[in-house]
DNA sequence: TCGGATAGGCGCCCA
DNA sequence: TGGGCGCTTATCCGA
């Protein structure tokens, strides 16, 4: 790879790939150090910036959207300065193993389903999840109480708040919810109202905090509408 | 690209580099279809697998380590199918516009500074930056409701419990101080704990809710070992 | 742009 | 292994 060959990539909008013996130092958010390794440097047609080691999910080090490169050489190894409005980062190339530019096409966006908005969809549709009787107001997550996902009445008028949870609830969860039904509460100037958290499952500590509280849990997974259809297609597959 | 390639390269922990036109669908955690696009596709060392689309941080799908794949051919195109104990993902191939298999050694991890972590050791080790008389007794001090950055006591004995964040602190923030010292006073039976905020601002809703709890803030920052000499090593380049 | 919240979050530490 | 939580979190969404 020559600085020419990075450069025309880059400013023609290609995705770059490099495999290449290198240490990288990052100065922004936080300083890092990267000693010597071998890893996979991508860089992106919006000049985001990844690199990969060759193990684990997340980059080791990156730079965000719009980063700008510049190349220089020198006597046994080559030099990529990457910089942003607010970080910069040094990639010294000791050895590049392969280099590799190609233009992708792709203006999709992933589908998907199962996410915390549709539990509180599948919640607002059908209430009965909660309890008889109750009668959700909203799934909007901005009322003016705050980001709550369902909240209604239960059959004595008494006013519910709902916290989904995709996965096992935790304590977390428990502060977010008392931080909703207490605003509620208070800006309603409520002497009772319910909380609920609508999850697979509580962790431990969630658990108690919530019998603590005097709170509600019921056990309610995310649906995932493609299941069926996934689900005879991983039979087949079988 | 044949299957026995791609097999080959897996099987002898080659980190695998492929830029494809394909769709993709995922089961596990949710439900996801990705329709045709090219984009690249990298497998690791570890099994892991990313997919990432031309642009953005974050990879458009995923399977974690220790993923197993199978490749199969079609008459116009390719199947790799991924699987591990709870999720599996169906990758068809259209169009390979590359495919590259190498060899990584790296065994680096990365050093980095700025933590909140070491927000807390700062402060352990300067409790001034708190207020004049704080003697802090630990740091990262484990309890079942989560572990309190700095712990200890001011100059009237009253306990204090101190919350570090690299950022702006949050509602989130301030529910896990009130969760850390509810706990303690509870604990501890105390009529009287003090709660302190350390990071470089407070969001708006989260100084209204440390007012309304009575708890404190100080504006201090993540400490940054290596910025002077990144300072510096800016200076000259620029 | 900022604030607030979710994420197929990931990765780390600790019991 | 599971709980609890920080993260150069990224990303979405609304004000």
């Amino acid at each position: 790879m020559n600085p020419a060959e990075l450069s025309n990539a880059l400013q023609n909008g290609k995705t770059v790939m490099i495999a290449a013996n290198c240490n990288i130092s990052y100065s922004g958010r936080a300083e890092s150090f990267l000693p010597d390794g071998d890893r996979i440097i991508m860089i992106k047609a919006d000049k985001t910036l990844l690199v990969h080691q060759p193990h684990g999910s997340t980059p080791v080090n990156y730079m965000k959207e719009g980063t700008r490169y510049d190349i220089t050489t020198e006597a046994n190894r080559t030099l990529l300065s990457c910089r942003n409005e607010k970080e910069y980062m040094n990639i010294a190339l000791n050895r590049i193993h392969f280099f590799r530019a190609h233009e992708l096409s792709d203006g999709q966006k992933l589908q998907i389903t199962g996410s915390e908005r549709e539990m509180s969809q599948m919640i607002y549709n059908d209430p009965d999840l909660i309890e008889k009787g109750f009668r959700p107001l909203s799934t909007e997550e901005h009322t003016k109480f705050g980001f709550i996902d369902v909240f209604g009445y239960d059959q004595n008028r008494t006013l519910v708040v709902v916290e989904c949870k995709r996965y096992a609830a935790d304590p977390k969860a428990v502060d977010q919810l008392k931080r909703y039904a207490d605003k509620v509460k208070h800006d309603k100037g409520l002497s009772r109202i319910r909380g609920i958290i609508a999850a697979p499952r509580l962790t431990p500590s969630a658990e108690e905090m919530l019998q603590k509280l005097g709170y509600e849990f019921r056990r309610i997974s995310p649906p995932k509408y493609l299941e069926k259809f996934d689900s005879k297609q991983r039979r087949l597959e079988l």
